[in-house]
DNA sequence: CTTAGCACTCAGGAAGATTAAGTGCTAAAA
DNA sequence: TTTTAGCACTTAATCTTCCTGAGTGCTAAG
């Protein structure tokens, strides 16, 4: 749907005025602040059409309008004009991550981190999908006594490891001979396709050896699940003195996203790759997003995925500028990224 | 300061009806539904003393009466009689921790997860304090072609791990060596100690083998620092809905506690071992935490720190039962630990 | 020492009035 | 035909006033 140029232009006066108050704007308001050249009474009757089209709501009759998720659908897509960083931002987000990393997995928190104070809002980094992933190296190692550590190292540069009870049942000398089979017989594989069927891959000569593999096999296998995956939020206190806070479940809702953590997740891994992805309200099958808008950036490099980082804040967000900043900072992410040849998935995270 | 019978009936009546309802209580209620035998007058006589001694306060003067801070911590002192956890509670417990716990790190997770459960607070699980941890054993683990794992198991079973870019100035063939001489210098030693001056007890040779080891002695370092512990919660939803929640403070200064974690940290180190530890409102110095009461139960066996698990909920905490929830919770916790022989500290959080 | 009785206090809610912001529509002006 | 001034109308929010109910402290009688 396209709209005339004057409609855009009273569209964008009361996003931005919207934005900056959080109050339903009124039809002299514009009138008189943005001067467009007409009337209230012209902009009065632009404001019902834009209403009728669905781009601005009214929370009552005798209110004002507020944009609705459609109009700012539309505002980002067609009308507003992505503002520059200023030169002082990127030094700032170029700073940060010019630091010499030698802990890969601070990067990524290191970007979400700028992201929150740059933008105000809540930010979030999440590890990498390994569904299509394969195996790099797996390496067994024993620890102290009774302990057994896991690791895998994934072909996007990702690890994931875990420990498990060392059984006395599982001689220690057999330690580098599975470790050596587990290499030959997995190296390559995707992720998921092992996790479907493990034994299928695993059990000739792995059973033979010893009984009591089982363990080994099931942790092994949980490592694989591509459902294992890390979130980490910056800056959630940010968005609790909002306006839209005060309705009651309005908080609730965040509070629920924070905790189960599933509805980003599932945005992480759908986002369309090298590119920004908003998703405003109710565009997002989600009940307990439906008051805020998600962005997500998810990085790539050479077809590996290596995570995804992103924003929430209120519909009311200030796209313009924030849009361009997460590109930013994807983008100098990833140029980071490929200099240091890997990402690590972040569930090491000493500090 | 000692109360007579009567000033603890009427204290011990006033706490149980302020838990049930969050509201002042008046001295007819409790005239009326806790048959003291005494008329409302008399109680009104005794409230007044009661608030002169300091263990009730009135919210104003035509309302009725809360406990104060002191008047809980007189009433879990020396009045509350605790009580017997249900067959059906214990069972739920003994259940969940019986399972054949492969993973350790799990297992305080699990503890934790309880306690929300059981309680409907939030309950928290931390872990250990490292300072006096000795060094067992260090692994560094070679992972594809650009990195190192260090892997420290410390003589608590807790094991901390990080991977740093490997460096290609550090031959391949001394890894072994490294490691051997690690172990050597520093097996058995304390971890604080080796913090304050790890040159001291690594430079003759590393440096020599090689000029670049600086990441890794770094890295070496970081992971015996102190402050570097987890924490984990749960259920903090739980306390979204209490009443006390409504005052807009109540609930910024919750969220602050969860995003901060300062003061979760500090209270776990403070925690006398062996006892379940409680901190009524202003008893513990964080203002955030002044309208909150935690409890916290440090887990150890043989001297050996394993942890902390605890609750946060409103001071106005159903003591009598919570107490020994956390107290039998921690119990099993530790026979656990026992059997499994080791805990790990959960930074290694493959799910 | 206990309690009945009573005057007093005060937060919270209901009812009503007022205000301010904004609308839609009509008719005149451009 | 489009724009705009003007005006009647709507409604949420705020303020005021009044009232009620829960609770107190104190006094005097039991």
């Amino acid at each position: 749907m396209l709209l005339d140029d004057r409609k855009k232009r009273i569209l964008e006066a009361v996003i931005e005025e919207y934005n900056a108050t959080a109050e339903p704007v009124g039809s002299t308001k514009i009138a008189n602040d943005y001067n467009l050249g007409f009337s209230s009474a012209t902009i009065r009757n632009e404001m019902a059409n834009l209403e009728e089209l669905g781009y601005l709501e009214q929370p009552h009759i005798s209110a004002g309008r507020i944009p609705s998720s459609q109009g700012y659908r539309f505002y980002i897509d067609s009308i507003m004009q992505e503002k520059n960083l200023s030169v002082q931002e990127k030094q700032i987000i170029d700073e940060i991550l010019k630091e010499d990393v030698i802990k890969l997995e601070t990067l990524i928190k290191d970007a979400s981190n700028i992201l929150a104070k740059l933008t105000n809002y809540a930010s979030i980094a999440i590890g990498p999908q390994m569904t299509n992933c394969k195996v790099e190296e797996i390496k067994l190692v024993k620890l102290g006594q009774d302990r057994l550590m896991i690791v895998i190292l994934a072909d996007n540069g990702a690890i994931k490891e875990s420990i498990i009870k060392y059984d006395g049942t599982l001689p220690e000398e057999n330690i580098e001979i599975f470790n050596t089979y587990l290499n030959h017989s997995l190296k390559g594989m995707n992720f998921e396709e092992i996790y479907n069927n493990i034994n299928a891959y695993v059990e000739n000569e792995l059973y033979n050896i010893s009984t009591n593999v089982i363990p080994l096999v099931n942790e092994l296998n949980n490592l694989l699940v591509d459902n294992n995956v890390e979130v980490y939020m910056e800056g959630t206190k940010n968005l609790l003195s909002l306006p839209e806070m005060k309705q009651e479940n309005t908080l609730k809702n965040f509070l629920n996203i924070i905790e189960t953590q599933d509805a980003l997740k599932e945005l992480a891994k759908n986002g369309y790759d090298g590119n920004v992805n908003v998703y405003i309200g109710q565009e997002n099958a989600f009940e307990d997003l439906k008051d805020f808008t998600i962005i997500t950036y998810k990085q790539k490099i050479n077809d590996k995925e290596l995570g995804t980082i992103g924003l929430i804040g209120p519909k009311r967000m200030d796209y313009k500028k924030v849009i361009p900043v997460i590109k930013y900072v994807g983008d100098v992410l990833q140029e980071k990224m490929k200099q240091g040849g890997s990402f690590d998935d972040g569930q090491n995270n000493a500090k």
